[in-house]
DNA sequence: AAACAGGCCAACCGCGGGGCG
DNA sequence: TCGCCCCGCGGTTGGCCTGTT
């Protein structure tokens, strides 16, 4: 049997909000909040909408101190980190960025980062990854999630340049037992490669040698991050300073060949 | 100038989980 | 314990906007 639905769908109304419905919406909010309830507003204020769509219309726009505009060099830092470490678990992420909404942070991220950060996969290193892990095909997310590890460890070193001198990168082809539907235990054939120390302030020369982020960006962006850089620097602080705690060791390689905790995370350095 | 394609984002949909009677 | 109801979430859609041909 169906679940019985929150509304009358014939009656709601639908589409883009009206500024009045605004309005309504958010002065009732401020002056009764919702009493965990999102059905009575809209009836109480006289508007033809859901309860649900009441309810993502305040979080998403109406609430305050959302943050709307660009996102800052350092949310796209969190962001990949978490999304490295946790997956798409976007009102999670989003609980790391004051101000932004898990409706937002992942629209950004299907839309400029994940294209961002991915628009070289095609380019991987000496061929790629075999995405067939004995007979079984790995989850896509999961691939996409090691994938933007590696290039997001290669950023790492980009701007820890004590590190990068014969840094050593995993690229990985996988093979071995399947042990829960989506992942892999040893053993890990791995292709080592190595590559010579970066300054990510000479963007030229990052563009040469590694072929990956910098290359993708537009040219404010790119400047966008190296300016981020050289203050970062100056502050002392690195980028990507998740490392040692990464199922990739310091030394680049996966600390402890278990795709299953790589995949489900446990080495974010924002604590959840 | 018109047609088309792709990007972007607000909003919707449907499912899972928790609270409660 | 069961079923209903609602909330919260992630995935998806649709329409507007902008750039390109």
């Amino acid at each position: 049997m169906g679940r019985a639905p929150c509304c009358d769908k014939a009656s709601v109304k639908k589409g883009p909000w009206s500024p009045e419905e605004d309005a309504k919406l958010k002065v009732y909010i401020e002056e009764h909040g919702t009493g965990g309830n999102w059905i009575a507003p809209p009836y109480k204020i006289g508007i033809k909408r859901c309860g649900k769509s009441c309810r993502l219309r305040w979080l998403n726009y109406l609430r305050p101190n959302i943050k709307h505009g660009d996102f800052s060099p350092e949310e796209d830092k969190i962001i990949c980190s978490l999304y490295i470490s946790i997956g798409s678990r976007w009102s999670i992420i989003a609980a790391q960025l004051p101000g932004r909404t898990d409706n937002d942070v992942k629209n950004y991220w299907n839309t400029k980062l994940k294209k961002r950060l991915l628009g070289k996969q095609r380019r991987e290193l000496n061929g790629g990854w075999n995405e067939v892990v004995g007979s079984q095909t790995l989850n896509a997310s999961a691939l996409e999630r090691i994938r933007l590890q590696i290039q997001l460890q290669q950023l790492h070193y980009h701007h820890n340049p004590s590190l990068c001198s014969s840094s050593k990168i995993l690229q990985g082809q996988c093979s071995g037992n399947s042990t829960n539907g989506i992942v892999v235990s040893e053993p890990i054939s791995t292709q080592v490669v190595e590559f010579d120390k970066i300054d990510v302030t000479n963007a030229e020369a990052s563009e040469n040698v590694d072929g990956f982020i910098l290359d993708d960006l537009s040219s404010p962006s790119r400047d966008r991050y190296v300016e981020e850089d050289k203050r970062m620097k100056g502050a002392g602080l690195n980028w990507w300073a998740y490392g040692d705690e990464s199922p990739m060791s310091s030394n680049g390689l996966f600390a402890d060949h278990n795709f299953d905790s790589m995949v489900q995370g446990y080495g974010s350095p924002y604590d959840l």
